[in-house]
DNA sequence: CTGGTTATTCTAGAACA
DNA sequence: TGTTCTAGAATAACCAG
């Protein structure tokens, strides 16, 4: 095309929308000709206008002309593939005098084109430019090829066979393991599932006992409560502290000691486990009858488990009939965690809400000014022959102080909590393998076969060792196996690693001798050639495994936000109304020590030492006056239950949502993974002449 | 590489502000870790962050990004660089779903990249991104792997050389993933671990609730019986239903929509749990107290919430002696869901249940011969208004008991006592954890320093990072973490292992074509020689498995009977002698929610309190007390009170004592289950040669 | 300061439409 | 030929020894 065409061109007329002459368009490719109108185009100057001499073109803001004028002119927006053509056509870019100078953020440095056959003015030299054809082929593997040959003897016949057969079964053997593996990791994956489950379980489990209590607590409070209501509603929960305090003296003289302890200690209680504040503050406040103790009632367990479940759990905090659903685990993996945690924090424990529970808490106190002592007090003074004020009184007193009855209910409320111990057992250790060989098995053993130590450690009450613990895990007891299963799975799963681990040594080593037998460096081959197989390998496992049915989500995703929702927090049912007998009751001794009773204490063994009567009392009137109070506190309960479900405000953290939209892309990105990359060309030729193979810059 | 990083990696702590180890960071390329740096942060998230599942990260606006963010990071502000790195270290770019779509000349279609070994929350798996090596002749080593690949179009001449070598990548590569395995099956162990622990704890809590609430209802049963008894003593059990039905009903009013509902539940509940038939059935019939409700209390949740454990459970309804069966995941898994609730709602409540338990009851109250409900019957026939005697009498039953009150109040005053310390998992890690980046939060467990986003996941629950989270996770939250942990790294293993696959797969193939090109039938070969090597191999891997001692055991052997001993089925103490109070209570305020009452107790404040373990004592106390209690009324009623101990029949199976002897027989068994199965002979040599070298994208 | 690796930049290869 | 994604290649910057 050289000189006809260029003359022809050179003569074209420029003026009109087209530089170029109808001859010339047919033969210009259409990408030079929209380059030269685009940069020729005054209303760009502000985006690519030519240099000052004409000989180059600048484009100043790649990113608006982009999205400016690419798209007017080209079927996309892509400054890189404006680029590209460029250099299919043969243009440089030039280099910016002070490369990496204006940083100033808002400012884009300005790209700077040029080819020698485009100039101003000149668009008849377009034809002079010509695209880049493509290799033509011809290359590529052979030199690749070559290269490596030189090195390579694979001659030798007879020691190579067998090495290569070793090598084979050696993977043979990685494969079996490598199955044996994904089995196991599927076994594992069932089984905590189960696992799941199970907490779900024990959660909801939970959840019904403490409804339970609860509920017996109500009933209490409005049984007794709602006489006192009659009596005392007035008062409150303030006027019985000063009462009988004499009473209280005497009782507290034996546990004097650690009365104090104690009640500290309830009052952390109280604190960390509302820590969740599921009650709102205003409920708490203002009731003459403490509601907020009632709402303590709830059972402190599935806070402690909770936390995590809720968080995880795909509940939804709002909903109860989100309960029930189930959580998959896999579910919940594909959840992002950061959203969920996040958002249970926030929700969960503001400073604010401590400071607030900080403060009912001495309130709480007061309440339970009257404690027990002080009735037996009171019974004392009235003497045994009591008369009826007396009596009276007596019952008045405990009955007006809610906040002891709170607190019993509280009490038994809490009474099964029980942190979770999570101790963990093995090992903080970090090495993978180590336990393979000689120790396995914390876990193997049993569930429970923990070993001896672990157990102590968490399960210090008594909980196994002792005959007696024992009957306390009954219930649960077939649950629990999947996790057994999990554990043994985990162990296997090791264990297999760990051999196939042996297995690799062995192939390297069978590998190195027939390498050696080939009369090769392994190591010099490795060197050289590590880096292709290395590559290969990895895609393609890559590939493999997205690929895999597994479909398994990113490890990591795990909970996103929503997840909280699979546990819904616990929401609490405030409404207490009358509590206070149980709240004497509770109060009753801060001396007495409970520190010693623990586990030893075998419930049954006691059960029959006293052996006293309660029986005799009146019957018919106690039962008159249970109905009448059921019925009262029934009442009660309803009205100020709305306390109950009122409370919104729990768990559900917003945020959580935001996650979803995006799968698609991933599924189709996985498609592509499956796809091997393309082969690396290996076409080292010796560039196609004319090119500039140099860069040019600087 | 492989060993020194890993390990290096292992250990790394990784508090800081860097999701990786030191060592890790010392290995991985400053690119990687930047990058990680930047899609995990939050802050990012408006240009740069993960795919939902974590899987790949979005460049939401690559012009801000490079603006705004490459500049923070790198030496450069140019999007194509970060591109060029990306491609680099073998990360592709998933084309969007639909290219060109979003025109709107404000918006940018974001970049979508993803690398298989470039996830949330795995920072670890970083180590197995390889650069791209310089041509040295060869191709890249990332994908050093494709050489693997059948496709490989070496083969032809020198073929062998490059195919030993990238048999030996390929090796190096599964190395590095065995590794990467095994340190995820260790996290997994741990974390199992963890969960194990967390759910015998919460079976323990979840018993000592029952205990506790049921113990509560006897007390209070035999408080208000007792006094019953006095006055009508003569009318034993039989009286009662009839005679004041009408406080019954009138405190089931409220909830009459729900009263049946709930009865029904509570009948399943019993069930379930108790499906231990924790009564004996000799006990519950001719009891026109219906005991059932009584038995009802324990918590019913299990059999709702737990179809699948409980459906699965073995527990005969009949036989207590099933209890004991353990389940085994696997054959859990195994069994339709259908099936199983079948089972457990038939044998809950199938009308037939009903009655037989209805007769049952008679005998058990025979005992505890004054029921709440005689109690209530006869309150109803003396009449609403107390007079003098009336009161007296029943608040000295109250208060004529010191010793049983004063224990009353001691139990519920210890309630709150927490017997099991939480201590964290993480905690046992010593890398202090990064709070660094707000998200980060690895799980230490393991050697790995998986942290980011599964940290998010993880501790979501508040375990370490946020002070003002945590308080509403504050106990358990730390605790369930393992469970999401756990759940990554099943995922992570579980992809890891499949890459697995695909390299053996192409190990295989790369062998192949490498015996091929020395000439030799790679099948003959193998038939020939495989048994040889398959013995050496065989033998060297079998002796590293069985001097573990662990023996895989197969996959499923999972949990056989002895494991069932692990976790005792939860029984049911029954000794409920009056139970319709309870029964007003159950039915008694549907509305109240409870729930959130639990929390406030913060189990694991009390622990430290004195350092003595205060643990059970409480509810230990409560329940000797109440054991006490009821003994009396037992007495009473009965006169023959064989009270507490005497009354086998009472709380405490007997059968649980037996359950503690198995617990050895299940770790046993544990050790039997890590033999292995036989593994599966596959011979899966000749893999597919031509694995698709077609481009990815598209 | 020198060799080896990573980073940055520009250009080319390849696949596909 | 155009568009897109990725690789090559040259050079710059870094870092350990």
């Amino acid at each position: 095309m050289s000189l006809d065409q260029q003359v022809a061109l050179a003569r074209s007329s420029r003026g009109e929308s087209s530089h170029l002459s109808k001859a010339a368009r047919q033969v210009v490719p259409p990408f030079l000709q929209k380059l030269y109108e685009i940069v020729s185009d005054p209303r760009n100057d502000e985006l690519i206008r030519w240099s000052e001499n004409g000989d180059s073109f600048y484009v100043l803001n790649h990113e608006r002309f982009a999205r400016e004028v690419l798209g007017r002119w080209f079927k996309h927006q892509k400054f890189t593939s404006f680029v590209r053509q460029l250099n299919m056509y043969g243009f440089h870019k030039i280099p910016h005098l002070q490369q990496g100078v204006l940083k100033s953020d808002t400012d884009t440095e300005p790209w700077n084109f040029e080819h020698p056959h485009f100039h101003r003015g000149q668009p008849d030299l377009l034809c002079l430019i010509q695209r880049k054809k493509q290799p033509a082929h011809g290359v590529g593997d052979d030199d690749a090829v070559d290269s490596l040959n030189p090195a390579n003897p694979l001659s030798l016949p007879g020691g190579p066979v067998l090495d290569v057969n070793s090598v084979l079964n050696g993977i043979q053997a990685i494969k079996r393991h490598q199955q044996a593996i994904s089995a196991e990791l599927n076994a594992l994956k069932k089984s905590n599932d189960i696992l799941w489950e199970e907490a779900a379980q024990a959660r909801r489990r939970h959840d019904k006992h403490q409804d339970t209590i609860n509920r017996i607590l109500k009933f209490l409070a409005g049984v007794f409560g709602s006489s006192a209501d009659g009596v005392h509603k007035a008062d409150g929960p303030h006027t019985p502290t000063a009462v009988v305090p004499r009473a209280h003296q005497r009782l507290m003289i034996a546990d004097a000691a650690r009365s104090k302890a104690k009640t500290v200690e309830i009052a952390d209680a109280d604190d960390d486990d509302d820590g969740s504040h599921r009650v709102q503050p205003q409920e708490r406040h203002g009731s003459p009858f403490r509601i907020e103790q009632f709402a303590s009632i709830d059972t402190p367990d599935s806070s402690v488990f909770s936390p995590t479940l809720a968080a995880q759990a795909p509940f939804s905090p709002t909903a109860d009939s989100n309960r029930h659903t189930s959580v998959r685990p896999s579910e919940v993996l594909n959840r992002n965690s950061s959203g969920s945690s996040d958002n249970v924090r926030s929700s969960a424990s503001t400073p604010t809400g401590h400071s607030a529970r900080g403060n009912d808490v001495p309130q709480r106190h007061s309440d339970s000014a009257l404690s027990p002592a002080a009735l037996t007090a009171l019974a004392a003074a009235s003497g045994a022959g009591g008369n009826n004020e007396i009596w009276q009184a007596a019952i008045q007193q405990v009955l007006n102080t809610p906040g002891q009855l709170q607190r019993l209910m509280q009490a038994l409320a809490n009474t099964q909590q029980q942190p979770f111990p999570l101790t963990h057992p093995s090992d903080s250790n970090p090495s993978p393998r180590p336990a393979q060989h000689g120790q396995i098995a914390p876990y193997d053993s049993n569930g429970f076969d923990y070993n001896g130590d672990r157990f102590r450690q968490d399960i210090p009450v008594g909980a196994s060792t002792s005959p007696v613990a024992m009957p306390l895990l009954s219930d649960s007891g077939p649950a629990l196996e999947p996790l057994m299963d999990n554990m043994q799975r985990l162990q296997k799963t090791y264990q297999t690693a760990a051999e196939i681990e042996a297995d690799m040594d062995v192939l390297q080593h069978s590998i190195n001798s027939l390498i050696e037998n080939l009369g090769m460096d392994p190591l010099a081959l490795q060197q050289a050639e590590n880096s292709i197989a290395a590559a290969r390998v990895a895609s393609a496992m890559g590939a493999a495994g997205s690929a895999n049915g597994y479909g398994l989500p990113s490890v990591n995703t795990g909970l996103s936000g929503p997840d909280s929702s699979m546990l819904p927090p616990l929401d609490a049912p405030q409404d207490t109304s009358g509590d206070f007998f149980l709240d004497a009751l509770l109060n009753g001794d801060p001396g007495i020590d409970y520190a010693d009773m623990t586990d030893r204490f075998d419930p049954a063994t006691h059960i029959d030492g006293a052996g006293t009567r309660v029986a005799d009392a009146s019957t018919d009137q106690l039962t008159a006056f249970l109905d009448e109070v059921s019925d009262a506190s029934t009442v009660i309960g309803n009205g100020s239950g709305s306390g109950t479900n009122g409370t919104p405000s729990t768990m559900r953290s917003p945020d959580v949502k935001s996650v979803a939209p995006g799968a698609p892309a991933a599924g189709q990105k996985r498609k592509s993974e499956l796809e091997l990359p393309p082969l690396p060309a290996q076409t080292t030729l010796e560039l196609p002449p004319g090119v500039p193979k140099a860069k040019r810059k600087r």
